[in-house]
DNA sequence: TCTGGGGTCCTATTCCAT
DNA sequence: TCTGATGGAATAGGACCC
C-alpha cells in the first residue's frame, strides 16, 4: 500500500487530500511513521525525528497513528490476496507476498500482469486506496519490483532479465542491506550489485560473515529460492515505552518496569501464549541500549512471575544518569496449554490478587482527570456530527467536521470537557452502493502454473 | 537534529554437560 | 581423575525491516 498510514488519513479526511500529511508520534521524542508523498517533497521521510519534520514542513498536518483502523483495512486487503492464493505471507500491515502460481492465479508473465492489475483495481474498489504490485519469480525480486512500482504502479520483472536489471543498482536496494552493511561494502569499494557479484562469494563471506555473505551473494546473482509461507508463528512478544523526559528516580523506574511487564503479559495472554525467557531492555540517557534476560525453568504467563523476573534483571543494570526507554519482552514462546501445571496451580491464588489491579482501567494512567484528544482521531458531536481532532491544548479541542464521503468540512473549537463531544469509531472509507456478489468475487482464472510467480503488494 | 515500537535473524561469548 | 574436544543452551548485542 502506498504511504499507507498517511493515505488512510487522507481518505478519511477530505480536507487533507492533496496536502502534506505526517503520521507518527507527536511527543517530543516522536518519529515519523509515514509521510504522504506531498510531505516527502519537503524531505520528510519515515524514521525521521518529528522535530526535524516540523522544521522541514511546518504547515503539514501532524497526526497520531490509528493502528486499529489501519489493521482493519489491512485485513480487507489480505482478504483480496487470499482470494488469489492460499499462500499469502504478510510482512507488515501494508505489505505481503503472494504465491500466485500456487493459487493458480497466474502461470506466466501475461496472466501475472493481469492478476496484478485486477488486484490493484480491487484494492482501490474495496478500500479506496492505491497499492503497488511487484511481480517476479522470487520474493526478493518481487520486493525490488514493488519498490520500483510505487506509488500506484505495477512492475513485472521478465524472467531472464533479472541480472541485467539488478546489476547497475546500488547495493542498498537489496533487502537486508541497511546503513551498516552499506557502509561496510562502500569501504570495500563495492557500490553496485554487479560489483557484489564480481567480489565473489568468498570475499563477501570474509567481509560480512557467513550467513550474510552467502545470502548477499545469492541475491546479487538474482538467486532466491525462499518460498512464501502463510503462517509464521510469533517468536517473541514485547512492549516498550520511550519517555518524554528521562527518568532518574529509581523507584519510578521500578514502577514503569512493573507496568510494562503487566502490559506484556496481557498481550501474551491475549495471544494464548506463554514464554520462558524474560527480557528487560533499557535505553539510557545517552541512547546506549542494553538488554538483560533470564530464562525460567518453564514457560509462564503469570504477571507476578514476569514482574519479578523483570525486577531482578533491573537490579543488574546501572540507571544512574537517567533512562529514556524501558521495555519488557518474553521469548521462547510455547502454547498456553503447555503451561507448567505447578505454576498454574500456584498462580491461582496470587493471580486474582495480582491481576485485578492490572486490568483496572485506571491502573496505567495515574489519574486521567482530563480526557485525551489525540490529533487525527475520530469524534462525534451531538449537534455537528462526525469529525476528527485537529488539535488540542489549553483546555480546548479543535475539531474538523467531515467524513470520508463529505466535502472538506468546517472547524469548531470546544472545551476539552464538553459533554456533547465524545470519541468515535472511524467511518468506512468506501461507502458501498449495494455491493453485488461479483463485486468482490475476483477469483483468479483457475489454472495450474508452471512458471513460478510471486507478487509483493507493497507500501511506501 | 536527536533519534518509536514491534518484530526477526545473526554472531560472539560463556557456561555446562558429556 | 584429569584433560580436552565438542556441542547445545543461555546471554548480550547489533543489523535490519516496516
Amino acid at each position: 500500500m502506498d504511504a499507507f498510514f498517511a493515505s488512510v488519513e487522507q481518505a478519511s479526511k477530505p480536507s487533507l487530500r492533496g496536502k502534506a500529511v505526517v503520521v507518527g508520534g507527536l511527543g517530543p521524542r516522536g518519529v515519523v511513521a509515514t509521510a504522504s508523498y506531498e510531505a516527502r517533497v519537503f524531505g520528510v521521510h519515515s524514521a525521521m525525528p518529528m522535530a526535524q519534520a516540523r522544521r522541514l514542513a511546518p504547515n503539514a498536518a501532524y497526526l497520531t497513528p490509528r493502528f486499529a483502523f489501519y489493521r482493519s483495512i489491512s485485513e480487507q486487503v489480505l482478504g483480496l490476496l487470499r482470494a488469489l492464493s492460499p499462500l499469502v505471507e504478510p510482512l507488515s500491515l501494508d505489505e505481503a507476498f503472494v504465491d500466485l502460481e500456487a493459487g493458480g492465479a497466474a502461470w506466466d508473465a501475461d496472466s501475472a500482469r493481469l492478476a496484478g492489475a485486477r488486484l490493484r483495481a480491487d484494492i482501490r474498489a474495496v478500500t479506496g486506496l492505491t497499492g503497488s504490485v511487484g511481480l517476479a519469480a522470487s520474493k526478493m525480486l518481487a520486493k525490488v519490483a514493488s519498490e520500483k512500482a510505487k506509488p500506484d504502479g505495477l512492475v513485472l520483472i521478465e524472467p531472464g532479465t533479472e541480472r541485467a536489471l539488478l546489476g547497475p543498482m546500488p547495493v542498498r536496494t537489496l533487502p537486508g542491506v541497511g546503513p551498516a552493511t552499506g557502509d561496510h561494502l562502500r569501504r570495500a569499494g563495492i557500490h553496485t550489485v554487479d560489483e557484489l557479484a564480481e567480489a565473489g562469494e568468498d570475499e563477501l563471506v570474509r567481509l560480512l560473515g557467513k550467513a550474510h555473505g552467502h545470502a548477499l551473494y545469492a541475491m546479487a546473482m538474482a538467486h532466491d529460492e525462499r518460498s512464501v509461507v502463510a503462517e509464521r508463528e510469533a517468536k517473541s512478544v514485547s512492549v516498550e515505552d520511550t519517555y518524554d523526559v528521562d527518568i532518574h528516580d529509581r523507584v519510578r523506574v521500578g514502577m514503569e518496569v512493573r507496568r510494562l511487564a503487566d502490559r506484556c503479559v496481557r498481550r501474551l495472554r491475549a495471544a494464548g501464549l506463554s514464554g520462558r525467557t524474560i527480557v528487560l531492555k533499557v535505553r539510557r540517557y545517552d541512547f546506549s541500549t542494553l538488554t538483560r534476560s533470564e530464562t525460567l525453568r518453564g514457560p509462564t504467563d503469570d504477571p507476578a512471575v514476569v514482574r519479578e523476573a523483570a525486577a531482578r534483571l533491573l537490579g543488574s543494570v546501572d540507571t544512574t544518569g537517567g533512562v529514556r526507554l524501558l521495555g519488557v519482552g518474553v521469548s521462547g514462546l510455547a502454547d498456553y496449554t503447555q503451561e507448567d501445571l505447578f505454576a498454574q496451580a500456584a498462580g491461582a491464588e496470587t493471580e486474582s490478587l495480582v491481576e485485578e489491579p492490572v486490568r483496572g482501567p485506571a491502573a496505567d494512567q495515574p489519574a486521567p482527570a482530563e480526557r485525551r484528544w489525540p490529533a487525527g482521531h475520530d469524534v462525534r458531536h451531538a449537534e455537528y456530527g462526525h469529525g476528527w481532532v485537529q488539535g488540542s491544548g489549553l483546555g480546548r479541542v479543535t475539531v474538523r467536521f467531515e467524513t470520508p464521503g463529505s466535502p472538506p468540512g468546517r472547524i469548531r473549537t470546544f472545551p476539552t470537557d464538553d459533554p456533547d463531544l465524545e470519541p468515535a469509531d472511524p467511518l468506512p472509507l468506501v461507502h458501498r452502493i449495494l455491493p453485488g456478489p461479483e463485486d468482490t468475487a475476483l477469483s483468479g482464472a483457475g489454472a495450474d502454473g508452471r512458471v513460478s510467480s510471486q507478487a509483493a503488494v507493497e507500501g511506501g
